[in-house]
DNA sequence: CTTGACTCCGTACTGGAGTACGGAGTTTAG
DNA sequence: CTAAACTCCGTACTCCAGTACGGAGTCAAG
């Protein structure tokens, strides 16, 4: 993890900024341990394929005590969502790539070639 | 099709610049058939997945009159590669996100959601 | 013949997630 | 005690595929 990166997410405001009396030893940053889990769960986050901006909208959440877990649980669904879309459209792309090769005679120039006539058609 | 992204199509070398003479009036680009051609292959290429820098590999290899569709056929078979491999991760993540909102009350404040937990786990 | 709509050009900006730079201060190992 | 290695800060740069800006020139309609 590099220092860059924390410096990056206290200016997002995923991660408080050490208050100058008490969490800064000559300048220098001293994280309480709330804050190193913090970046974790954000890490963690980012493994689940939220963007940094949706992380934070998932803190803002959990900040006002109501019946938050239904919230988020609709933006993992959308999520979820997103995510098969992406899935279907590279199935198609995939399908159609291969098809392509498949039809391809490998010898020969390019000019000649399936895939490459597949660029220009229509 | 915007004008800056065929001016942003020439300063990449996807399409030649119309010569000052004969493909230009008055300064005004005057594009030949060809030209014409290319820029809707390179839509067409894009739409196969591939980048503007990647499109202008496979027009270099199209320029040597050599063996050069063994050599687009490979490109082609690598994206392939790269795509299933999108596609399974892509896979295992939605996976991962369905388990965990099938975990969930979906009711009470996001700090009981198995959700929000995951993210803090470990 | 004027007005509005288009084009020219180079440069700078967008968004996302950082990374790099440079000068100053600080900490640590020898 | 000094030198290397770290940290601080703000700003600017990276990649990608464009998009926007602003001032100047040009073209078509009325």
């Amino acid at each position: 993890m590099h220092v860059e990166t924390i410096r990056y997410y206290e200016r997002l405001g995923l991660i408080p900024r050490p208050a100058p009396r008490g969490g800064l030893s000559a300048g220098y940053r001293h994280y309480p341990a709330s804050t190193i889990d913090r970046i974790r769960s954000i890490k963690r986050a980012q493994d689940f394929g939220f963007s940094l901006r949706e992380i934070n909208e998932l803190y803002a959440m959990t900040a006002g005590n109501d019946s938050s877990c239904g919230a988020m649980c609709a933006k993992v669904d959308q999520k979820v969502r997103e995510i098969e879309a992406r899935i279907a459209s590279l199935i198609e792309l995939r399908d159609e790539l291969r098809g392509l090769v498949e039809q391809s005679a490998r010898v020969g120039p390019a000019t000649n070639c399936k895939v490459f006539k597949a660029f220009q058609a229509r």
